[in-house]
DNA sequence: CAAGTGAATTTGTATGATAAATGGGAGGCC
DNA sequence: GGCCTCCCATTTATCATACAAATTCACTTG
């Protein structure tokens, strides 16, 4: 009855590269953002995921650290992990918003990271008018040159986000880097949303380039509402996107 | 020569209550975010750590698994644990935020996080304006009955997050939960930093008023402009502390 | 009936062994 | 001599097992 195997590999699926515990961790956070475990709720004990994807207690315990730091759960002796309340999770961590996006519509999930980034992307913008290094002016103008050039889709998201992580990063204050993965993944995801954009994208050249501009001559109004002025854009971008569908 | 000790307990110091992986992690987290361990520099690897504090490589692995969690850690093998850089860092996590303000000068901290909170809560503010439940109205009013009756320090404080957090409740929008960390550290912190703060008290609470009759009566720029007030008027309290000191 | 006590369960930690990944060097080939 | 390939050492990744600690809950006992 004592099932003793020698160490198979790879118990879980996919190929490679991802480590188990990485595995586990996703499949737990996914299912919890999922809503399959709401919060309050108490998660099957160690042992059980475990047996559940034939690995080890040991990489269930890391993939559980893991979900623990990320603010999705926390664990007590004889109880049990607990999900947390949603106020605690770290949606702005890469990984929990990545399971966010796949647990939730698509269409809503735009929607609050449109809103999200309405909120802060003006205030980075005057900041980063504010404060910007010479060598953070270069690379911002690096990146809308990548737009400028861009030919491929990959090319031109790429360049997009290297456009605002620019900014981002120009604004120099440390506590608004987490942002930087939000404006990745609603990129990400947007563009892919509006393929046919080619006729907006002339528009949103300009756009950026008016933010660029305003950065550059030291002039936090104008970066603010030129960032506003972009937003605003996009969102009618999304707005024509679901029509459409 | 072979060191085989039967097990002690609480080998880092310290009392109770905390687990050690976690102790071991806020060790190494806060040597790293106090610039010991620089971006893109390499840690000591696994068993080192054990021998320096004295710990089973099984504790601190779990340690470096929540490490990597937060973004300040990536791990390969062969190669070891290498920092990642700052853009990656979590820095709105708790623990993460909880570091970085013990490595990081007093003065300079409070300003950063004011100016987040300059960016962020405004935009807050108008949003609750727009989406509050009567739910999340009572909550406020109870934050706010709270701050008129509060008699000692730490009654100011906690009441006076409690309508913050409830401000950012009632935004309902998911990925502003994460802001919430930070208000509590700041408001803390500020508090601490006036002491003899009564003749501004009144003020405070006057202000609070404004930006609570603003979102109850769902008027969105009048609580933005009313969060704008109060944020101004802190940032002028600090500014009277930082002289006074 | 109340309070304390002990057993059972679950996470926390320790230990030792093996597997996988990978960087770097040794050695061979052209 | 330069380049390519293959092997080896190091470090993390995973497994298995045992025991410690914490905490719940039922049960005993006064």
């Amino acid at each position: 009855m004592n099932g003793r195997k020698v160490q198979k590999r790879r118990p879980i699926g996919k190929s490679s590269g991802v480590k188990l515990h990485a595995e586990v961790a996703r499949n737990i956070g996914e299912r919890i953002l999922g809503g399959e475990f709401k919060p309050g709720s108490l998660l099957p004990n160690e042992a059980e995921w475990g047996a559940t994807f034939a690995v080890s207690r040991t990489a269930v315990r890391e993939a559980i650290k893991a979900l623990s730091a990320k603010g999705l759960i926390a664990s007590r002796p004889k109880v049990g992990s607990r999900v947390e309340p949603r106020s605690r999770w770290n949606l702005l961590d890469r990984d929990v918003l990545s399971w966010h996006r796949s647990a939730t519509d698509r269409k809503a999930f735009l929607a609050s990271t449109q809103e999200f980034r309405r909120i802060v992307e003006p205030g980075i913008a005057e900041l980063a008018a504010r404060r910007r290094t010479t060598a953070q002016i270069d690379q911002l103008v690096a990146a809308l040159e990548g737009m400028k050039r861009a030919k491929t889709h990959e090319e031109t998201v790429s360049s997009d986000v290297a456009f605002h992580e620019a900014l981002l990063a120009a604004s120099n204050n440390d506590l608004l880097m987490p942002f930087g993965v939000l404006i990745e993944e609603t990129l990400g995801n947007l563009f892919d949303f509006t393929t046919q954009r080619n006729k907006h994208y002339k528009l949103a050249l300009k756009l950026h380039e008016n933010i660029a501009k305003a950065v550059i001559a030291g002039d936090p109004e104008g970066a603010r509402k030129a960032m506003l002025a972009l937003i605003g854009d996009t969102d009618m971008v999304i707005a024509v996107a679901s029509k459409g569908k």
